[in-house]
DNA sequence: CTTGACCCCGTACCGTACTACGGGGTTTAG
DNA sequence: CTAAACCCCGTAGTACGGTACGGGGTCAAG
């Protein structure tokens, strides 16, 4: 198969066809060659890069976020060092959620340990540190 | 001051006065009682309460989850089981997306780096690489 | 008593990210 | 050749988490 259309794309990928439709339209997604009769014919591309969208999304990226990480990869003549700002700042914002995600992790992570113990007549620690106006 | 106007909560807190009224709508603060002529009397604790919830969601729960968990407070002996469950799913889900984002960062550096001589042809490997990590 | 800051309420609007709908044309299996 | 299944497009609706607006009442200073 070297292309495929909306439905097959969608169902490969288990991304809503609609939701194909509109990440072409928000630019995510390459605006693929038509068929003569008007249909997209997606290139066997477009499936991974689908799951590249997923997979930043889950990371929480934006849409428009990861429109610039795929941008990273097209482009064919800018030059080298552009490229590397761009996927240098993308690091620093990754490096900047993964900071949070960890100080996150670590608070969750102290206040189920300081539950482990809540008895019956302790107030539960984690409703309380949430209360207390300081990290 | 026993109780407090929206605006003197609001400022306290630098939460927004409308989003104020916008979390008493979504039950995430309780009705407050009103004076004779109808103005809000926010007692002390729901100071508090905003802060807990401002503190929650940067803990990466979203309304409806904070919610749950003020309800979750009224009983707490009952249910502080649950409460710790929420947090140890919170974890799961942090712990997931560190994962994630620590080999995204891996690909970027290592797309910088091979990026340095990365010509016009050259595919920049960074679609490639995120894509196998799963279907 | 007037002025301005504050509060009331309902409703509308914003941005993000979808998801559905409806009226039409196309493709394909039987 | 027909009917189901698929595709087109524009538009509208959903959910979330707010934020703004406007017409009106209230309170405290001068």
């Amino acid at each position: 198969m070297q292309s495929l259309t909306i439905g097959h794309l969608a169902k490969e990928t288990g991304v809503n066809l609609e939701t194909v439709r509109y990440y072409e339209r928000r630019g995510l997604l390459p605006k693929p060659p038509r068929s003569a009769s008007g249909y997209r014919l997606f290139p066997a591309e477009a499936a991974r890069r689908l799951r590249f969208i997923r997979r930043a999304q889950e990371l929480g990226f934006s849409l428009r976020e990861i429109r610039e990480l795929l941008a990273l990869r097209v482009s064919p003549r800018a030059k080298s060092t552009e490229i590397r700002a761009r996927a240098e700042a993308k690091i620093a914002d990754i490096e900047a959620k993964i900071t949070t995600l960890e100080s996150m992790k670590k608070t969750l992570h102290k206040l189920t340990k300081s539950c482990a113990g809540c008895g019956s007549t302790t107030v539960c620690p984690i409703l309380e540190s949430l209360d207390k106006e300081d990290a």
